[in-house]
DNA sequence: ATATATTCTACTTATTTGATAGAATTTATA
DNA sequence: TATAAATTCTATCAAATAAGTAGAATATAT
């Protein structure tokens, strides 16, 4: 859900890119979120550095980063962590195993790899930009 | 956790393909696992049909179908369910968005089908045979 | 000053996860 | 046929996580 929420406040904000300040209550009732839980939302957001904000009358959220710059891994990450479905085969969250005596040897770890391999490219390659762009149809001859 | 036992057993029990009964008790010792918790994998694995067991003096869990016709997609379903990260998007285990008024038209859709993908093809090119394989070791000149 | 907005901290409630416990059932075999 | 050894089933538990709420504190424009 925090995923999802951010995403679609992120494409909010993304059609106000560099147009001034966007009102967490405006975003809420547009993308039918609860306005309390995406105060949190964009606040992570912030902490992360892909949002920014102004406190005060006339204050509210923007997107730091060029559309095309934030990518659905660079959300995923601040909501849910490691993309990678072992510790040891993560990037960005490495924990080792307590029970695994040469990571170099195992083939669980060779194999998680490759997972954490394809869904981090995909996930590397969709940015906010890719949901704004509408679906082209092909046009039949 | 699960997932990972479960994978860890699965190795164990195609080392011991077409061999006869394997006992829950050694695949525990073995790798590394509670024996009480491996009961309860295994025994979703039987209910899944990957693999099956006999009751009683002398029997134990055997693996069902050659290692190479397991996929780590396969495993990953029964323990962690839809591999997608948002339910409308699932081929197995989809469930409509409520607040979606038009889901062809949905761009999260459109680009979370995308990741679906990409994680999904990783996944179910892995089998537990894959696990079996010693990595290849180039020879240098 | 005041209205309006974000920020921060704490809390609640429900669900999931990892694991344990023990009785019931099945089977081989002595 | 009794018994030992295995799976099967159901229930339970504690800790962590998820989804969301509440309210006070802070900042800012007018």
């Amino acid at each position: 859900m925090k995923c999802k929420y951010a995403i679609k406040a992120l494409i909010n904000l993304a059609g106000n890119y560099q147009k001034g300040y966007v009102h967490t209550a405006d975003i809420a009732t547009e993308e039918n979120i609860p306005k309390k839980f995406l105060e949190q939302i964009l606040l992570d957001m912030k902490h992360a550095k892909i949002v920014n904000s102004k406190q005060g009358s006339k204050g509210g959220y923007y997107l730091l980063k060029n559309p095309k710059e934030v990518s659905v891994a660079d959300v995923y990450r601040v909501f849910d962590g490691a993309i990678a479905l072992l510790p040891c085969v993560s990037l960005n969250f490495y924990e080792k195993c307590d029970d695994c005596k040469d990571e170099k040897a195992c083939s669980l770890r060779r194999e998680f790899i490759k997972i954490r391999e394809g869904s981090r490219l995909v996930m590397s390659k969709i940015s906010i930009q890719s949901f704004l762009k509408p679906n082209k149809k092909l046009v039949k001859k």
